[in-house]
DNA sequence: CAACTTCGTATCGAGACGATACTAATGCGC
DNA sequence: GCGCATTAGTATCGTCTCGATACGAAGTTG
């Protein structure tokens, strides 16, 4: 996995975890696109991220600009070309490839099954679990197209619904 | 993966991929324990491989010695220190505690899934594909308990034939 | 034996990463 | 309102990663 991520991000000078900060920052809600939330998602400490940050925001990948409210907070987002690099690079695509002799069916109960495996392991070492309201316990839907984040209190659309948060809490399966 | 890779090197102060190498000379065969190999296996260059190699030795957890046959050869081994630090971090636990609450079927099942998307991705890559004899086309089984590499002519005890091998060449699956 | 290849090492520069120390903004107790 | 702890982020330093490049030594080919 490590190869191929060092093999997208080769071509325009990118190191894997940088290409991994333009990913999450493509899929960041709201709540989610500041530069603690990258360091919680990918187990850095913040200095590490800021870093980081400082090399995307000087090659013009990204964006950061202040928090209206709370001023200490900065908020990230992709520049047009850092979307277009992500566009081009298409980083998931050999993965893509790579399963496509594998009936989705298995697919599917493959990706289950890590997806399990990750949340026990996130588990054991106290770490933030990062997820998207579709099975979040604090999501409310309000109408067809509104929803509603009873944690922050806020109305969410629904493309936003679809975004990495870092607010996650996994609804609890029913054991049968 | 990486975080996790991390925090278990992170005790011992060793970086991630100073604890995969490790792994990685504690399961080689006779074929692949190499820095070449070692290389081809993490998917990094020679002289980047070389580095790490030489900050293990310092640390005296790693053995370099020449091989008889050709001089240019380095053959690699963990020293007792090396093994005995791999014993106490053991880098695998962490995973199998999370797997505790899948069921053995469908761990077979992703497992299964996995590897031949692995596969699929590295004929896409050209990379070198590892595995152990027992699903290798080279693989001649002898008696009860010797075994014969039919490319390289060497024979083989039953343990070695469970270690990870360069010169793998997996057996082609019959298609329905 | 010369040309080529292969295995490994040495060196350099950009960057990753944690530790530490720092600033600025927020919140809390009074 | 005023100290004080907390939180978000940055700056700096040292160790290590990693690729590119260059190199030497050993093996191979003709």
């Amino acid at each position: 996995m490590r190869t191929e991520l060092r093999k997208a991000g080769g071509e325009e000078s990118l190191q894997p975890v940088q290409l991994q900060a333009l990913v999450y920052l493509s899929r960041a809600n709201r709540y989610s696109n500041t530069p603690q939330a990258l360091a919680d998602y990918l187990g850095l400490t913040k200095g590490t991220v800021s870093q980081t940050l400082l090399l995307l925001d000087r090659r013009g990948l990204i964006e950061r600009f202040e928090d209206d409210v709370d001023r200490r907070v900065v908020r990230l987002r992709l520049s047009t070309s850092g979307e277009r690099l992500l566009y081009e690079t298409q980083p998931a695509l050999p993965w893509q490839n790579a399963t496509r002799n594998i009936s989705p069916n298995r697919v599917r109960n493959a990706v289950s099954a890590l997806r399990e495996a990750l949340m026990t392991l996130q588990q054991d070492n106290e770490a933030t679990t990062f997820g998207d309201c579709q099975s979040c316990t604090w999501c409310q839907k309000l109408s067809q197209r509104i929803y509603r984040c009873g944690q922050m209190g806020d109305r969410l659309s629904g493309p936003e619904t679809r975004k990495i948060c870092r607010i996650y809490a996994p609804k609890v399966e029913e054991v049968a």
